[in-house]
DNA sequence: TCCAGAACTAGACCGAGTGCAAATATATAC
DNA sequence: GTATATATTTGCACTCGGTCTAGTTCTGGA
């Protein structure tokens, strides 16, 4: 199954993003060329856009499963549970999992790479892809397992996922100002519950 | 006030910018290159980037009055209106007027360049910033005038400007697909108002 | 009229990304 | 094991967006 050729293209890959990371983390995104990163991960320009079909790339793929999560998250719900309240618990699991996507985690390495995500317009930029892409995701799985209609769905998709963004960008902004993933974890709680119920309830109580 | 230099300055940013839009409408934006344009325009390419940040603002500039047009419709509302009855009210309006940032207008010249923004991921892309910027600028607006917490205002703002984008995006698929804005029309306010309906009444009645 | 500063220009330059043809490595058939 | 088909890698030239430099032309105001 796992023959030669394909350990060696996973081992190419994993090589070329791990030289590109570090070397972005160092210098800054910008400040790097490609044709550097190809040199510190030994392999020539041609092969590393092989590997990854643009710069931003070598560091954005890392997060490419999360894509789909909001979407996973609401299919596989118990049944009987409402989708709002699955992709409440699971987003709060996150917080208390300290999963980077929450934007909750302090572990330098992970605090930074997230941190240059959020600081490089091209990486924010790329991201909003994969934003595009979760909500269309999730759109689906709402239409499908909530017997809801098309555009209700898609409606809900949008706020939902880009609630969580937010909610993940201000835990990420309060970790780089200095404060530890224990110290905001409360807040980060709060915060995302207090989202959640205005999703829930809806803005007309209080606008 | 407005001296020669001005009146200049303003003619030759028209000119490059029609240039452009008029190239891009004709064979496609990625199939024109900036030094086409430039030369279409008369200028050389440094000026051009003197004018323009970027390629993309050649197209993009056109819709930047709309970035502050929710937090400015937020900040003007009559006395005792709920903002989101104001904004709700705003956008419905204008589907009435046609106002192509609704994406409900027909006008070919219009349509085209619409189709094009959306169609063109370099384009949509740079369309974000102003829907991010269209956030920052509402949630300010909310909390100012509002008096809600910053929390509440930003993830209000968000949910607002996502289904706005969304509504706008899928009147002009509409159109593209050959339909008249008054064929649209009421579908296009039965949406608006269900979207609004549901920012209002809130996610849990429905999922 | 003259000067300071703004606007414009040509051309070299940089980095991202692609196309191509040659070279090399791996898998498979015999 | 050899030969052959098929991936993979490579160097190189090229395009395009965007910047830098240095020098030129134009405009507003004293």
């Amino acid at each position: 199954m796992t023959g030669l050729r394909e350990r060696k293209r996973a081992r190419t890959h994993a090589a070329i993003s791990e030289a590109a990371i570090a070397l972005f983390l160092a210098r800054g995104f910008d400040e790097v060329s490609v044709a550097e990163v190809a040199e510190a991960a030994e392999v020539s320009k041609r092969t590393l856009f092989a590997y990854f079909p643009a710069k931003e790339d070598l560091v954005v793929h890392r997060f490419a499963d999360h894509e789909t999560e909001a979407a996973r998250v609401v299919r596989a719900r118990p049944p009987g549970t409402r989708p709002l309240v699955a992709l409440r618990d699971h987003f709060l699991d996150g917080l208390r999992r300290r999963d980077p996507i929450t934007g909750l985690n302090d572990v330098p390495a992970i605090l930074a790479l997230v941190r240059m995500v959020l600081e490089t317009p091209a990486l924010r930029t790329r991201m909003i892809r994969f934003q595009e892409g979760a909500e269309r995701a999730l759109a689906e799985a709402l239409q499908d397992t909530a017997g809801v209609p098309a555009l209700t769905a898609r409606l809900a998709a949008v706020q939902v996922v880009g609630v969580q963004w937010l909610l993940a960008a201000d835990n990420s902004v309060a970790l780089t100002g200095g404060r530890s993933a224990d110290a905001r974890y409360p807040e980060a709680v709060a915060a995302a519950e207090h989202a959640f119920a205005l999703l829930a309830g809806g803005l007309a109580e209080r606008l």
